[in-house]
DNA sequence: CGACTAAAGACAATCGTTTGTCTATAAACA
DNA sequence: TGTTTATAGACAAACGATTGTCTTTAGTCG
């Protein structure tokens, strides 16, 4: 290509395009060579040098979903680092359908990718590339996972509503495909009997629908309602659930938070936007994305990482929370 | 790899597994070769094949940010189709940053893609494959863009909010780099005229923050309410400044839409979750982008496409628009 | 039985790089 | 002047597929 016009072997002009070591250039040449690569737009080509077996900068990543929500706060975080490092990655979703969480790794080698990236993914076997996950549930030999504290999360939590005198509170658990559901659930748990807080099964609502609106929330808690308010606080799974809680909550003609307080999950952007504004547990998503993504390149130096990598959650608080009411109408 | 195994040319194997035309292969052989590939989950190397410069089934995805909003549902359709059809896809987010806008598609181009979808992004000079833009503003040679039918916006938003009696209009003008900015911004101007709605200088908001939260929105409204309030409808720029406007409309006393009505665009996740609820024009943004990526392997197949394509908006209407006030304070 | 033909598959060039080895040319030394 | 040694760059072999051409073998026909 630029070899023949400049006169030159191609060799030539890959040692001065790469600066290799231990060759000599004369400067002369070395300018010649660069000026004309400048002059055309040279650019060579990542396919040919891959195909070396050489490094392509380029990663996989995995996800359950492009679009609004979780994933794309902790891919956009990853992407930041990616790009800013000279990566591109190619994004494949999956809709946690087992097949495609299985063909897509083999397919992204393929096409040469160095390493992979799961966000929110239930890896399983071998995996062709090295691997990082984000709240990834279950352990894979070989794949850094970088998760949220549940525990502290939950401690967040019910420590707040604790202090506000909550002690009948709803819990939600989460779908069993949301890789969160079964930890979060757990972390609960056991913060619970820590604070000696008695959790009642009849005021535990299990979502079951794969929906990212807030009538995920919504018929839960209607259904709830219909049964019994003697109830002063709901922790939500995530904040979109939180959204439909608020709304079965004021059809019903109760207020939030004079009435019932509502706790959500995940701080997404909406959550300070709705009135009452949400109090809730905000995961640094781009923060464990973008941890995620300097902990893969870090990988791929060989340098040696932990097997998990935990994040810490905040707690924010705002509108949706507030003292217990002490009376308890019963139904 | 797999020929050896066999002890089989390379050849053969490529032959059976691309089931080449005009070459005889004994049905056997066939079996075999399927057989070993299916065992060792062998998988062509699309880097070595797209060194014969055949397809890479590649597309390279530009756009301003990844992250929650506008650019992810448009990338959320196309991805649905790109995946669906076969293709993997790189994303490229530039923030609208010049430099990168002009680097990317090169780089891309080193990576092999075999066209470009450009989403929000300001497109210039030639491009290094077959593009397909959507929301671009300027109009670039060979470059199919999907865009909104911005004159069909503004009869809908105006009509609406004439409909119900409003005749001093605020007005939201999006910021300079926004491409959607001039053309909705024109739109509306045109369709004022032709309603005889006369649009007072006074009564306009220039937006210039690069932001997306609603925060946005909320300074322009205080500062205009600081100065006078007589006007009974807001037409947002979008629904993230919608929902600022709201907020800055409550915190100086006035309610939605009992004194002012609001009127958003876009019709994000959150325009439904917010109390309000908000009237907002819809863009169908997953179409968009799945129209747009259809589109862009129809121009891959060598298929004539239109320069322009036209997508007709869709008039939501929720609670934060109502009947015009008929008093009209003076500050 | 010999000539022709079709089938089955090997061989080799190619894509655009990288990288190890080798060869000219020129400079330096004895 | 003849020998050594550094320099500048060419040469060629990979990488893993695709694809045009060529060879071998076996079968068919007259």
């Amino acid at each position: 290509m630029l070899a023949e016009h400049l006169d030159l072997s191609p060799a030539t002009v890959s040692f001065v395009l790469n600066n290799a070591p231990g060759r000599s250039i004369p400067p002369a040449t070395r300018e010649r060579v660069k000026a004309a690569a400048k002059k055309f737009g040279y650019q060579p080509s990542l396919i040919a040098r891959s195909l070396q077996g050489l490094k392509t900068q380029t990663i996989g990543i995995l996800l359950p979903e492009l679009g609004e929500g979780y994933h794309s706060q902790v891919l956009s975080g990853a992407a930041d680092v990616l790009m800013q490092e000279g990566y591109f990655f190619f994004t494949a979703h999956h809709r946690h359908r087992k097949d495609l969480v299985t063909e897509y790794p083999r397919l992204l080698q393929a096409r040469g990718v160095d390493g992979i990236l799961a966000i929110d993914t239930q890896l399983e076997g071998v995996l062709p590339a090295p691997t990082v996950s984000v709240a990834g549930h279950t352990a894979v030999p070989g794949v850094t996972n970088v998760v949220l504290d549940h525990h502290r999360a939950a401690e967040l939590a019910l420590g707040h509503l604790y202090r506000l005198g909550h002690r009948r509170i709803a819990y939600m658990h989460g779908q069993p495909f949301s890789s969160d559901s079964q930890s979060r659930w757990q972390a609960i748990m056991q913060v619970a009997r820590a604070l000696s807080l008695e959790v009642h099964p009849e005021l535990i609502i299990q979502l079951d629908r794969d929906l990212n609106t807030p009538e995920l929330g919504y018929p839960g808690i209607h259904q709830l309602l219909l049964r019994r308010r003697d109830f002063t606080a709901v922790l939500c799974f995530n904040d979109v659930s939180a959204i439909g809680s608020i709304r079965a909550l004021h059809d019903a003609g109760l207020k939030v938070p004079a009435d019932v307080s509502v706790f959500g999950f995940d701080d997404i952007q909406a959550a300070s936007y709705i009135v009452p504004s949400l109090t809730t547990i905000r995961q640094p998503l781009q923060h464990m994305g973008s941890l995620a993504a300097s902990s893969l390149l870090r990988k791929l130096a060989h340098e040696k990482l932990p097997d998990i990598i935990k994040v810490d959650p905040e707690l924010v608080v705002r509108e949706s929370t507030g003292q217990a009411r002490s009376a308890t109408r019963r139904p």
